[in-house]
Formats: C-alpha cells, structure tokens, sequence
DNA sequence: AGCCATATTGAATGGCCGTTCAGCAATTAA
DNA sequence: TTAATTGCTGAACGGCCATTCAATATGGCT
C-alpha cells in the first residue's frame, strides 16, 4: 500500500523494469510489513515476501543483499514513518504545551501509522528485539525525543498546574500507556477500535491533569 | 530456574534417570524460556533447549512430541503461573474493592511473575500470537476473567465515588498500562526498573480515583 | 537497428533444524 | 541374576530456506 516514494522525476514508472531503484525498495519493505502482519516474524521468507510483491526468489537479495538488511530496513521505514506523523503533528498544534501533548496522543491513533498491518509488524520486531541489538536500538519506537518531548510537555504542565505527582512518573505512564494500547489493539482487535483506545488514552490526560483537559 | 513440581512423593529425584516425567516437563519449559528470552523466538531451536536442559538432542521430542507442543506448553505455564498469582493476590486482599485493586496491580511487579527471562518470553509469544491463534487465546495474558474483575472492580469503586469518567474506559486503560509498563520494562530494562513501574501504576490510580488512593 | 548497461530471473547449492527410531542404559520386578 | 520396562540417546533423514550466480530480458542510447 501507500507507496509514496519515488527517486526522480519520472512519475509512474511502478511496473516492470522501468521501476526505479527507490520504488523496488519500498515495495519489498511493503510486501515485507505485510508478510509480517500475516505470518508472523518466524514465517516470513524471502519466498513469501518476493511471491506478495509479484516478484521473483531472488530480488530481495538483489535490493537489499540480505534478509536481515531488509527487515532492519521494514524497521526502519516504520520507526521514521512514526516519527515524521508525530513530528508534523506537534509542529501543527502551535506553542500551547497542552495542546501539544493532546495532538502527540492524537497523533498516536492516525489512520496512516496505525493500521493492522504496521502493529501487528511492530509487534513482530518487539518480540525479537530483546536478542537483536539493532531491533532494540530502532524499536525504541517511542524514541529518546518522543520520551524526552512528552517529559517535557508534562513537566511545563504540571508546573502550571502546581500538580501534586511527579510529572516523570505522568511522561513514562502515558509513553506506557499508549504502546500498551497499541499491543492490545494487536491482540484483540475486535475489542478494541481506534476510537476507544484514543478515547482511553484522553481520559488519562483528563485525570492526570484535570485542569488543563477539562470534560466537555 | 524455580522447579516446584513432583509428581509423586518422592523429593529429590532432580538427576539422571530418576526424574519423574513432570519433573522432565518443567525442566524444558524453563530451559525454553530462557532460550526465548536469549535468542528470540525465530532463533528458539530444539537443539539449544536441549543443550540448555543437559540433555539429549531428541528429549523434546520424546516428552512433548514435537516443538509446537513443547511452546505452547510453556505459554500455558507462563499463563497459569500468572493467573495464580494474582488471584492468590486479590484473595488475600480482603473484601474492600480498592484494596483488592491495589493488591491486583501490585501483583503484576510481584518479582516471582515478573523476571526479565518470563517478560522476554511473554513478548516473544506477542510477537507470533496474531498468526497463531492458540498463542493468541493463551496470550490474553491479563485474559478474560482478569479483564472482567479489573472492569467489576473500577465500576465499584467509581460508583461509591461518583466519578465523572466512565469506568469501563479507566478498566481498559489500566490494563493497557499494566500491559505497556511490562513491554517497556522489556525494551529498556536499563530504563524502568520493577519499583518505577509500580510506582507509575500506582500513580495512575491516584490520578483515576483521588478519594479511595490518597497521597501519602 | 544494434549495443550496452543493468534489472531481474530461477535453478542449483549448502546449511540448518525438526523429526524419527533403533539401540542403549538405568531401574524395577521376579 | 535375569528379564522386562521405560527413560533417554544421538546418528540419520528429509524438508525448508537464504544465498549465489550464470543466463536472460529490458530500456536507453547512438
């Protein structure tokens, strides 16, 4: 899905060997992410993956010359998608630190970076990221700005605020709350829906901090 | 690690020969997970169980008939050990809801159900869970009935204090938290320690339900 | 059209791993 | 002591899968 990258100005060159370098990439990392969501981090071979994009055995290999390269590539992709969709949404909420932190746990429920497919890939590399070192460095997919940005927010918030609880302790609680939304949201996903888990994560800011997320 | 079962009177049958088929049993399932929190699940292999156990290279096979078994076998175990735990917990919490809460949120830091190990092996059966659905019934880790009391218990104790949010939302986000908090105690060991984790859970409660978790 | 560069193919290769099973060793019963 | 039972072993087997690479197809260039 969704294949946006393209290397230069040809336009739609997507088929056959017109393809640009660029776009065999992303559309192996795609067929990746989806072999992933299907099979399972254990299940997925180069075979299924080439097999998806339509290709032939040997492609992955060509691109990426090996099947650990392209798997920290899948990664990869996921961990910058995630951060550019926090990144606008912050840069879009203006200065206020409280709407800011209400658009980052927005942000978090998007329709283009929450989808089936890309959790259920995160949760496939989370699962193997402890024995991996480069997993673990990528899959710290709330990454050190992410975590140093909501300790922020919630720091400046609860100064206002003369907030009782120690605002560190709030920071970790919501990066927390938010990645275990999204497990469940992977395990049991006729449970729970977007909007539910969105509507979780809000009442959360409205108990942590009553003030400044008032009801209604 | 932990090996608490014997099947018959005999004690201390733990060597050679004259361990009792259970007791063979428990052996693997530790050494599997230890595998898994080493090497993954992808890199799990009969070979290193058995290695690890001391034993042969077809042990698995004889005690548990093939590798799947011997996996599920070990996610049963981890769910079991889990499942007592906290409702060894909540029993021994008397009858007051905000105390058995308490007592259900302390039990998930409890160190024997908490170790590094069983949280590895826990987030590699997420990682495999969407696509095998016996690891996803078993892996509702905090599974129906824990579910059911964590919503029972938040319903009471918002009704006695009329709280303004909807419980069964709070009920989600609990679990959700508690879920996060051990997935990040998994990514970042370094990071969040087993006191930091509770005292973030803790910190929750204080903020859902001010009246029944009063600071201090 | 003819040529070159290069993207792509897919059969061949070799290694790893789960499974099998015939045999061995330890324990128990007779 | 002998026989029978049963836990256990480890070599052998077969399948799957990542990787390689010589051959081929394609598109751009002159």
């Amino acid at each position: 899905m969704a294949v946006a990258a393209k290397s230069k100005a040809n336009a739609d060159d997507n088929k056959g060997r017109k393809a640009s370098k660029e776009f065999r990439r992303q559309q192996l990392i795609d067929a990746t992410i989806d072999c992933l969501a299907e099979n399972g981090y254990s299940a997925t071979t180069l075979a299924g993956v080439s097999d998806r994009a339509g290709l032939s055995r040997g492609i992955v290999n060509f691109h990426f010359e090996s099947k650990e390269n392209l798997l920290i590539a899948t990664l990869q992709f996921l961990a910058d998608e995630y951060a550019t969709n926090w990144k606008d949404a912050v840069a879009k909420a203006g200065d206020n630190p409280v709407e800011q932190l209400r658009a980052l746990v927005h942000a978090d429920f998007n329709r283009n970076v929450n989808t089936r497919r890309k959790l259920a890939a995160w949760c496939a590399f989370w699962g193997e990221a402890r024995s991996r070192p480069t997993y673990n460095a990528l899959c710290g997919a709330r990454d050190a700005a992410y975590q140093e940005l909501v300790r922020k927010l919630c720091r400046q918030i609860a100064r206002e605020a003369n907030h009782p609880g120690d605002s560190d302790t709030i920071a970790l609680s919501l990066d927390s709350l938010l990645e275990g939304l999204w497990l469940r949201m992977m395990l049991a996903p006729q449970d729970i829906k977007l909007d539910l888990a969105r509507e979780a994560a809000m009442e959360f800011l409205r108990n942590a901090f009553p003030k400044h997320y008032p009801r209604q």
